[in-house]
DNA sequence: AACATTTGACCACA
DNA sequence: TGTGGTCAAATGTT
C-alpha cells in the first residue's frame, strides 16, 4: 500500500518533470522558428529545431505512458520464447540486477541527443563482484563500414550516479568529421576538439573537465584523462572516462569542486540547458554519455 | 520493412 | 574452469 502511494507519488512528479520539460521545449521550438538559420547551427547531426520537436515527440510519447498505465515506465517488452529442442532460449526472465536490485527505469531509449556517432548496444553482462551489469556498444557502422568503435558502459558499485565508460578502438566510419567542424567559434568546442582530436597527452592535459551542464546536471571526469589513456596493442587506444551525473544540486561527497567552463556559444548554452529537465533514469544518463562521447573521439 | 534492444549461449583466454 | 566479450534469435518500435 505505501509502496503504491510512493509509486504513484513518483508518477506524478515524473508527469510534473515531463510536463515542465515539454514546455520548455516548446518555448525552445518556438524561439528557434524565429531564429535565421546560421545562427542556429547543426549539432550532433541534427538542427536546433529539429531537435526541439525531437524533445517534444519524446514528452508526448512519455506522457502518454505515464497517463496510459497508471505511472510505470514501460521499456519495451519481450514475450517468452517459444520453448523448442531447436532454440535454446530459456525462459524469460525479468531484467533484474545480479543483486536483486531493479534496474533503472529506461524512460525513453531514443530520446537521446545524437552525436554523429550511432551506438547500438550488442550486449549486456553481470560482472562478477559488481553489482550492476556491463553493457556493450558498437558503432552502428561496424557492417557496412567496418567501424570497429565500441564502448562499455557499468554503474559505478560506490557510486550508483557514476558511470564507468570505456571506449576501445577508433570511429573509422569517418561520421565525426562534422563535429570537429561545428563551433569553431566556440570556445568549450575548441577545447573538446583539441583535446580529443588527438590521443597525444599534452592536448589531453588541457581537458577541461569538471564542467557544468545547468544548473541541475553535472557531468565530471573523476579522474585525470591522460592517466585512463590505456594504449593497446595494434595501434588501437582506449579511453575511459567517469561520468558522474547528478541531478542534485549539492555537489558530491568526495569531489572538489572547480570552475565550470563558460559557454561562449549561446547555441550551445540552449542545448545544455535542455538537459536540465530530463534528469533522471537511466535515459539522462544517455544522453550525458552520448554528449560526452562526442569529446572522446 | 528496417532497425532497435534483450538476453542466453557460445567462445576465447587466463 | 570461471570470467568476460560477442553472437544471434526473438521480439519491440518506428
Amino acid at each position: 500500500m505505501a509502496l503504491a502511494a510512493s509509486t504513484g507519488q513518483a508518477a506524478s512528479m515524473a508527469f510534473e518533470l515531463v510536463s515542465r520539460g515539454r514546455e520548455s521545449a516548446a518555448a525552445l521550438e518556438a524561439l528557434l522558428q524565429g531564429a535565421s538559420a546560421p545562427t542556429a547551427p547543426p549539432y550532433f547531426g541534427l538542427q536546433l529545431n529539429e531537435l526541439a520537436a525531437q524533445i517534444l515527440r519524446c514528452c508526448d510519447r512519455a506522457l502518454d505512458a505515464l497517463q496510459g498505465d497508471g505511472g510505470g515506465c514501460q521499456g519495451r517488452k519481450r514475450r517468452l520464447p517459444p520453448c523448442t529442442a531447436a532454440q535454446r532460449k530459456p525462459e524469460f526472465r525479468p531484467r533484474v540486477l545480479a543483486s536483486g536490485a531493479e534496474m533503472p527505469t529506461r524512460v525513453e531509449e531514443r530520446c537521446m541527443v545524437q552525436d554523429g556517432f550511432l551506438w547500438r548496444k550488442y550486449g549486456q553482462k553481470d560482472i562478477q563482484n559488481s553489482k550492476y551489469p556491463r553493457e556493450y556498444f558498437r558503432c552502428t557502422n561496424k557492417y557496412d563500414k567496418g567501424c570497429m568503435a565500441t564502448r562499455q558502459v557499468q554503474q559505478s558499485e560506490d557510486d550508483p550516479s557514476l558511470y564507468n565508460v570505456a571506449y576501445f578502438g577508433d570511429h573509422t566510419c569517418g561520421k565525426g568529421a562534422a563535429i570537429a567542424t561545428v563551433g569553431d567559434d566556440d570556445e568549450v568546442m575548441k577545447l573538446l576538439v583539441n583535446n580529443f582530436g588527438s590521443s597525444s597527452a599534452s592536448s589531453v592535459s588541457r581537458f577541461p573537465w569538471p564542467s557544468s551542464f545547468g544548473d541541475n546536471v553535472k557531468c565530471e571526469a573523476l579522474q585525470p584523462l591522460q592517466a585512463l589513456c590505456l594504449p593497446e596493442e595494434g595501434g588501437d587506444h582506449r579511453e575511459k572516462v567517469c561520468i558522474k551525473v547528478e541531478s542534485a544540486i549539492a555537489p558530491p561527497v568526495g569531489l572538489s569542486s572547480s570552475a565550470d567552463v563558460s559557454c561562449a556559444s549561446p547555441e550551445l548554452e540552449a542545448l545544455l540547458r535542455y538537459f536540465n529537465w530530463d534528469c533522471f533514469g537511466e535515459s539522462s544518463f544517455d544522453i550525458i554519455n552520448e554528449f560526452i562521447n562526442i569529446d572522446l573521439q
